[in-house]
DNA sequence: CGATTTCTTGACATCCGTCAATCTCAGTGG
DNA sequence: CCACTGAGATTGACGGATGTCAAGAAATCG
C-alpha cells in the first residue's frame, strides 16, 4: 500500500529539531529568575533520587531545570517503572491538563529546578503574545519528544532503541562523540521499554562492533555515523529513516 | 473513571481525563466556524484513506475534526507504519514545534475537518486569556495522550494493549459496551506496535474468553469490567494500574 | 457472481525477558 | 593498605511471547 521509498523529503526519524528548546533558555540557566517573564523564583535543589513531584499530587506548578538531569516516570503495582522522559537544563516539565500530576519527577543526579505557578503563567500568557508563544513552545517540545518516544517504543528493536537513545542523548549533551550518562542502566531500560540485561548486552555488543567505547560505566565515546549506518543498513530489522 | 476506584492516589493508567477535550467542543461539532474564537472556516471533507496533511509539508495550519476519524502517522522506508493517534470529532491535531509536519494525517473513514491558521491563532492567543487557555488545552490533550500511548507501548503485553485500546476507544465513542471500530486491524496493529496477526489472534482469544462479542468485523460488544479484571488479575504479566 | 481486500488461523523462528551466577567498583572500616 | 560490603553491571542458559511466512476464509465491491 503505502510506500515510501519515493519520499526522500520525508526524513526525520529522530529530528534534530527536538533539541530546539532554546525558547526557554533566553538567559543563563543558573539565573534564579524565571527568564520567561515571570516573577523571580528561587532555585530548588534536589539530591540524587529525590522526588521533585509525585504522581497524584495537585499540579499547581510546573518546573524548569536549571542544572542536572530529571526523569519523569510512572510506576506499576509490581514496582516496575516506565520513564516518560529525561529533562536537562533548559527543559520544562510538569505540564498537565488536569489538576494533578500524572507523572512523578525525580532527580537522576544532583539537580536544580525552578517552580512556576501554573495559573499565574496562564494568566500572563493571555496578555503577552511572546510569553504565550514560549509557553506553547515548551509544551510542544514535550509533545514532540513524547511522539518520538512512542515511535521508538512501538517500532524499534532493542539495538535500535539503545543506539537512538545514545545518539539523542549525545546531542542533548552538546557533544556528538563523548557522552556522559547521568542515568543508570536501569533508567535506560525503563525509558526504552527493555530490561536491564538487554541494555547491558546491547552495550557490550556495540563495543564489540566498534560503535562505542566505554571508559568507566557512565562515560562513552561513540561513533554516531557508524551507528547510524548500522541502523539503516542490514543489521536491524527496521530502517531508521522514513 | 474506570480504574480510579482501585487506586485513589497513584491511579491513572488510562485516565478518563484524557477524554476531557471538551474545551474544543463548545459549540456543535458540525458548525462551520471555529468555535474557538477564530474567524469562520469552511469544513473540508475527505474520503476514506485520503491524506489531510503530509509529513514534511509546511505546517501553517492545524486541524480540528468535526466528523469521522483521523489518524496521524509516520512511515518507515520498508512501508511499515506507526500510528501516533486517532482523532475523533472535537479533537485537534497537526500541532508542531517546527515549521513542518512531523506526521502525516489521513482519513480513517469519511470525515470533515476545519483548518486553522497557526500564526493567526498564536497572535490571538496572546491577547485573549480564554483562547490561550483553550489552545493550550488542545496541545496538552495531545501531550497526555502521547504519554499514555508511550506508556502502553513500552510496558504492556499484546493482550493488555488490545484490551486497553478497546476500553479507551469505547469511552471515546461514548458507549462503554458497544464499540464501532472505524479502523482496520492493520490500523490497530500499527497503533499498538503489533502485527495484524497478533491483533487478530488476540481478538479471537478475547471472544473465546467472553470479554468481547463480535457482530461483524467492526462492531464489538465488550465486557469492560471483565476485561479490566483480567488485566489486573493473573492472566497478564503486568498489572494495569500503578 | 467473480475479484479483491481484509481477516483469521496454523506452523515455525527468533528476539528478548526471566532467572541466576558472577564481576566491577566505590565506599567503609580495621 | 587491604578486606569486606553492597549496589550496579555483566554474562550465560533457557523459555515464552510475539513476529514471520503461508494458506485459506470471510467480507466487500463492482
Amino acid at each position: 500500500m503505502i510506500m515510501q521509498a519515493h519520499f526522500p523529503s520525508r526524513s526525520a526519524d529522530m529530528p534534530a529539531m527536538l533539541h530546539a528548546g532554546a525558547a526557554w533558555m533566553t538567559t543563563a540557566p543558573e539565573s534564579g529568575n524565571g527568564d520567561i517573564g515571570l516573577p523571580a523564583a528561587p532555585v530548588r535543589h534536589f539530591r540524587e533520587g529525590a522526588e521533585i513531584c509525585g504522581e497524584g499530587e495537585v499540579a499547581d506548578v510546573f518546573f524548569k531545570v536549571v542544572s542536572g538531569v530529571v526523569r519523569t516516570c510512572r510506576f506499576l503495582a509490581d514496582g516496575r517503572r516506565q520513564i516518560d522522559a529525561f529533562h536537562v537544563a533548559g527543559d520544562v516539565f510538569g505540564f498537565e491538563l488536569g489538576a494533578r500530576y500524572s507523572l512523578s519527577a525525580e532527580a537522576v543526579c544532583e539537580c536544580g529546578v525552578i517552580a512556576h505557578r501554573r495559573h499565574v503563567m496562564h494568566a500572563l500568557a493571555g496578555q503577552d503574545e511572546a510569553l504565550s508563544e514560549r509557553l506553547l513552545s515548551g509544551v510542544l517540545l514535550n509533545l514532540m519528544r513524547a511522539r518520538q518516544h512512542a515511535f521508538l517504543l512501538g517500532r524499534k528493536s532493542a539495538s535500535e532503541k539503545v543506539a537512538l537513545f545514545l545518539i539523542d542523548w549525545a546531542e542533548r549533551c552538546g557533544d556528538r562523540d563523548k557522552v556522559e550518562l547521568a542515568m543508570t542502566r536501569q533508567d535506560i531500560a525503563d525509558y526504552l521499554g527493555l530490561t536491564i540485561e538487554t541494555v547491558s548486552r546491547t552495550f557490550t555488543q556495540f563495543e564489540r562492533d566498534g560503535f562505542i567505547e566505554l571508559s568507566g560505566i557512565r562515560r562513552i565515546r561513540l561513533n554516531g555515523d557508524a551507528m547510524l549506518r548500522m541502523l539503516n543498513g542490514g543489521c536491524a530489522r527496521m530502517s531508521v529513516a522514513a
